[in-house]
DNA sequence: TCCCAAAGGTTGATGCGTCAACCAGACTAC
DNA sequence: GTAGTCTGGTTGACGCATCAACCTTTGGGA
């Protein structure tokens, strides 16, 4: 609760929009250079850049969600979009004959590590170099605790 | 600029994961309390608030897209969505005969109505209570340098 | 006048994300 | 061991967002 009422203010309304903003168009030029360098998209590469560390550069499909942080359908379609392209390879799981396990393949491996570095580069120059130290230990914390918010507030919607 | 080479180290990796999922998972409860509410979704929301606080509850499709920041085609598909649930209507614009307008309808108007008290409420409760004065005040000031890095770094890409 | 570029919008294709429904293998209780 | 349930994963339908291509009207000039 606190805050004031129900409605936002004009501080609150501005704030709010451009976080939007911000968000909307980072995500779009960080796109776009992805696609342009390495023939990815953003999904592809967080998916793949999880892969490529993974110890055998594979992760059953129950592990890459909790890394990502994903839907269970979410993953499948976009794995099957991957395998699709050469990204990624799927294989059973001999452990376990429900699960599924993801390899990144040699193609894959080439697009993330030639998106990687121009990757980076991008984030920093758009996200972080445009904030001051002060404003990121903010971003930090305040990420955190809307997280945390967000995890006690609506437990259901969380994977 | 800024920062130490190409790689994020793991602080900065951190950041830019917690803001991800922080954007997310926010987007996604909105959405959820959203359609549960009112049964519509954010994106329906952002352009029946647009068009219920305009003079004559109507405003031309350049308008709209300039005070959304959206792109034009990305209106045009919403719009055509929207014009089928019934929720607005478009009609010849009489000074330009390319452009065409959008008008709420009695049914938008309802639909938004029930949306923004509760809306605002959650926006309020799950991001604005969640943040301290200080971190809100960076929130801005973050928001702002980063779209203003955006505007410089990629014109083009920028509506 | 005629041509041509720019502006306002629309459309189709494709990828992304959610939801609901489903299926098959694994666990548990009895 | 068999019934019921839980878990891991897939699928289909649908809304959302981008891109590229297109169409029409407008507004200048030559």
């Amino acid at each position: 609760m606190g805050g004031s009422g129900k409605r936002l203010d004009g501080r609150e309304y501005q704030v709010w929009r451009a976080f939007h903003r911000m968000h909307d168009q980072l995500s779009l030029a960080l796109n776009q250079h992805l696609q342009r360098d390495a023939g990815i998209s953003e999904p592809d590469f967080q998916v793949l850049a999880a892969l490529a560390e993974a110890p055998g550069q594979a992760l059953r499909s129950r592990e890459l969600r909790e890394d990502l942080q994903w839907e269970k359908s979410r993953l499948a379609h976009q794995i099957r979009r991957m395998e699709q392209r050469g990204l990624v390879v799927r294989d059973e799981c001999l452990e376990d004959g429900r699960a599924a396990t993801v390899r990144i393949t040699d193609a894959g491996l080439t697009s993330v590590r030639t998106a990687a570095q121009a990757h980076a580069a991008m984030v920093r120059e758009l996200f972080f170099d445009a904030l001051t130290p002060a404003q990121l230990d903010a971003f930090d914390e305040a990420g955190t605790a809307v997280i945390e918010r967000l995890r006690q507030r609506c437990p259901a919607e969380a994977p």
